[in-house]
DNA sequence: CAACAATGTAGCCACCGACAACAAAGTCGT
DNA sequence: ACGACTTTGTTGTCGGTGGCTACATTGTTG
């Protein structure tokens, strides 16, 4: 406390007023009431401009207008903070791969595994640090929720490959080595564009030469 | 200034023994001598044991008995010590690839391609951490020096690509989203089982499959 | 209306990276 | 050999951060 009495002559005169913080936000009624909500879309804002190392409880709580140990009412610690995120991101891949799915022609399996295959790395490239949360959170002991958050989105791409196998674009038999492997192409792409190795322009030729190389890769033998 | 006077009191009696610091390694004699070069190896063990955002200078400045502030003298910053881990590690890389090439008959592309992916993902999952940092680090502005030590590694992939043309394995003409679609795979393929979505027992049949599928989906048109 | 739970605040601690001022050791010209 | 200069290491400090505890305010519920 810096200034005890000459802040503002004790200003005995406004008990309507809720003293409380000196927040920039000056009608908050001491409690947030939406806190989590705003935190996490503060910090969805922060990871996409500044990434996720940059990303600050405390920075978030002083945007926010609230004191420094709030957050953790809601996040125990910055770690489940970044879980959180990596959940809902998850949750709106699934949605964004769904509404590709529903672009394409229900029958014509390439045309949905390229549609599939674009909006995954179009995903990829928009929220670059929330991809890479998704990615390096997982492995993260005990991380069990955001796993589950990422089971929906793996098995949108499983049925498609069952669907590939059931108009013959794919052998029959164990193709989870083939579909790990278009997975893994996705991901390196994401990759590739994020960290600037190759210019985002080639994004689409990427994508298409991946999914043709794949149809014409993991197709059944002729012979 | 704590002691402007007592500080020295000349030691008149103690010419052999460097009074120096109370560190751990008594005997080292003021200065380290090595410090740049044990720095970075004491750097990359942590950064193996415990990931990059675990790297702390004054936690490595106590590992070698120097002060905190020691680093500072070789590594402006704790970015500069990544980028030079990053650097080192493009140079590994460089090196392995170049084994893993020379295990291969020098005529059978075949071959060879599936010996440059296995090597590259092999160091790509012994060095999680440090292929991240190698990836990470060069998209940002002003690391040029990171970003040169990249090429060696990608003329090597290039040359390999180069050699797939002439034996015709690969068709002419301009191949580069293919192999940057072969790159991306591999580095996928690194991600997947670095974030541990795979098993790493998988690690040898993905990478054939890879291979394989890139064979048969970038070959020359038959039609 | 009185416990109680939920939510926010204030203050502290340890750690970190960056910086500046100082000290010791090596180097090099004379 | 000796003194100036450079290199390398040390100490101290500052602001920022995450995590913790104790406390204050508000909402809820019996």
């Amino acid at each position: 406390m810096p200034d005890p009495e000459l802040s503002t002559t004790p200003t005995p005169t406004t008990p309507p007023a809720p003293i409380s913080p000196p927040a920039d936000t000056p009608g908050r009624p001491y409690h947030h009431g939406q806190l989590r909500t705003a935190l996490l879309e503060a910090a969805e804002r922060t990871l996409r401009t500044q990434g996720a190392s940059e990303l600050s409880l405390r920075e978030l709580a002083r945007e926010l207008g609230v004191s420094h140990a709030a957050p953790r009412r809601h996040f125990p610690d910055r770690q489940s903070l970044l879980d959180a995120l990596a959940i809902t991101g998850f949750h709106r891949l699934t949605i964004q791969l769904n509404a590709a799915l529903a672009t394409a022609p229900p029958d014509d399996f390439p045309a949905r595994l390229k549609a599939t295959v674009a909006a995954y790395v179009t995903f990829a490239t928009q929220d670059a640090a929330l991809l890479d949360l998704m990615f390096t959170t997982k492995h993260r002991p005990g991380a069990t929720e955001v796993a589950a958050a990422a089971v929906p989105a793996f098995t949108q791409l499983q049925d498609l490959m069952l669907q590939g196998q059931s108009t013959a674009h794919l052998p029959a038999g164990n193709l989870e080595p083939s579909a790990l492997v278009l997975f893994a192409t996705m991901q390196g792409i994401a990759t590739l564009i994020n960290g600037a190795w190759v210019d985002p322009t080639l994004l689409e030729t990427l994508t298409t030469t991946a999914v043709t190389q794949f149809l014409r890769g993991a197709a059944p033998h002729p012979a």
